[in-house]
DNA sequence: TATGAATGAGTCTTCATTCAT
DNA sequence: AATGAATGAAGACTCATTCAT
């Protein structure tokens, strides 16, 4: 909505933001009213209008920056390495490490991800992710490191793997992000056999 | 609410529940009311709450039907089976193969695992579920046929690549079972190298 | 949006609609709040929006009910009258009768005319009621009774002579309808000069 | 709410007002909001309120600065004229041009008619016009020009037909204003018969 | 003078649930 | 068993107005 903002616009805007992913966090979404976030913040309630257009648009904004945020966490963990599959090592290990960091996000895009409404902004993250991801295995592919099956298919089983072991070790039972790591790699590249 | 019912009241009870179903996942659960479930039968409001005593029961109730009828399917499949890995092998395709004939319940919970008041519900599911594939794992491991890492983690990895495939092959590309089931389990086997 | 009613229910419905009349007539249709009307006619509020779709929709349908009653009227007043000029005659006086009998239509209608959203089913009524006018004139003319000029632009004329007549004489000055529509009978049909 | 303006205050004074009265007409009175208006202008929020109380005082001063425009153009075109019909004619001419000129205040004028709180500026105004036109009446009447009937309804009567050809004529279907006069003239002056 | 930010009462509307019949 | 009607708490959002700077 608003495009310049001054530095206190900013500020504002960010604990509206912060507080909110909070709460989503806490008691989900629907649950989370505009009313609750503009108390926790401890302003009036027109203050929410005037930084964002609909409690919607705030939930968005909070998609696409956190996936911003992710990427730009993935793409520093790769830069400069060239061995495909040590990207991918790298980039399930920064994966999950980003969302060790950031927890509340991993509820709210839990959430995203079951509403009608949203789900178009997360496929399309998704999209973006798994592009990449694509990319190194089709490059392992040719390099002879990674067997040659659908690329497409292996990313979505990879991101499946990290994502189902996200919750379960990193949110449900806090492991470290190491041994967590170790485990959804070493799984993706060999496999269940020996 | 009703303990016994009538053949009559038994079919409208499930009337009521493959509408909702239906329209869940058309539509969400949140913005489908309890009107439109009505409506859509061709009944009056007060015949829903006859039969549930809310909107959420129903819901719950949707959930853990479908995973008794996932868990049947899951059984029927490895029944008889002696090698573990072939048990889990099977377990995948059976698990793909009844959402590709329920495609209507990967929405529904997939909305209810973002939902703080329905994850329990799924929660439970889930460890049942992977309480079994778990079993399967152990005895890989003893049979020295599965590397010998954290079964539990393991089983993790295998639920999410199966979830994920489900997604996306399944749900979104309408690939045949048979090839997703394939590319599933060889990838849980063997990994992406060689 | 509902269609079939029972007795029960089109009572409320007729309640709903002559307080919503009553309210809109005393302090305005913006002023009047949904909240306003349920208490004036002592039910919840889901009871208004189970009868109406808006409180748009209420306005709307105001409007066209009494233009269907007055249109009923005026039709009446002139059955089995074949002179033009006298049908024109008894359709002011009729038009200035129901006015008096329905003056809480009066500022309806004036507050509709000024907003956008519904001049357009005003003047859909204002056209129709304007053709019969325009027909009598027509065949006044034809006669030689009336003066051969642009008949619509004479059919405006009237219309404007008798709205601001009502306005004045009826809704103001309370003065008697007889006189007022004598008044602007002999007004539209001999003009001021002498 | 300032006294004494500096030029450029005058002018932005000025601009506010114009703006403001073109979205009236545009969009309708409520649906205009303060934000709208001093976006058009390019000017922050304080701004109006440095210059206006409320937007209910831009509008009543929108009103009365029309109608004081209107009254100036009316009174130039009968100046010196001695004969009250023919002063007549001229000021429904004058009447006719001024909103031919100033189209988007019919609509602004439209509204405050259907609002309670505007109503009274509007009625005084009338008021005063009505008071000029019963004068040229009372005039004809004593020179035997004029038919010896109620001056207060006839002059009602001839606003009347002067509102709604304008309406009608000049707004809804642009016609030329001489020709809308005249069509007004000659039905005030003789009527509809011969 | 001017601005961006803040206020908060007030509005419409939805909907799960209950009730009288 | 069933219905149409009723309830009312709760929610998102608007906007005229005010304030700190």
């Amino acid at each position: 909505m608003r495009q310049e903002l001054t530095a206190r616009g900013r500020e504002r805007r960010g604990q509206l933001l912060a507080c909110a992913a909070r709460l989503f966090a806490e008691q989900g979404y629907h649950p989370t009213s505009v009313a609750d976030i503009v108390a926790a913040v401890g302003v009036g309630k027109g203050v929410f209008y005037w930084y964002f257009a609909s409690k919607d648009e705030l939930l968005a904004e909070l998609l696409t920056a956190s996936n911003r945020s992710l990427r730009k966490c993935q793409q520093a963990a790769i830069a400069g390495v060239d061995d495909p599959v040590r990207r991918i090592e790298l980039g399930i290990g920064a994966t999950l490490g980003w969302f060790a960091a950031h927890r509340d996000y991993f509820a709210i895009i839990q959430f995203a991800a079951g509403d009608e409404k949203f789900a178009p902004v997360l496929a399309h993250n998704r999209e973006v992710s798994l592009a990449d991801t694509i990319r190194h295995i089709k490059e392992g592919i040719v390099d002879g490191r990674i067997a040659d099956r659908d690329p497409e298919m292996l990313a979505h089983a990879i991101h499946g793997v990290v994502a189902e072991c996200t919750q379960h070790a990193l949110i449900g039972a806090d492991m470290p992000v190491d041994e967590v790591s170790e485990l959804c790699v070493s799984f993706c590249l060999d496999g269940l056999r020996r």
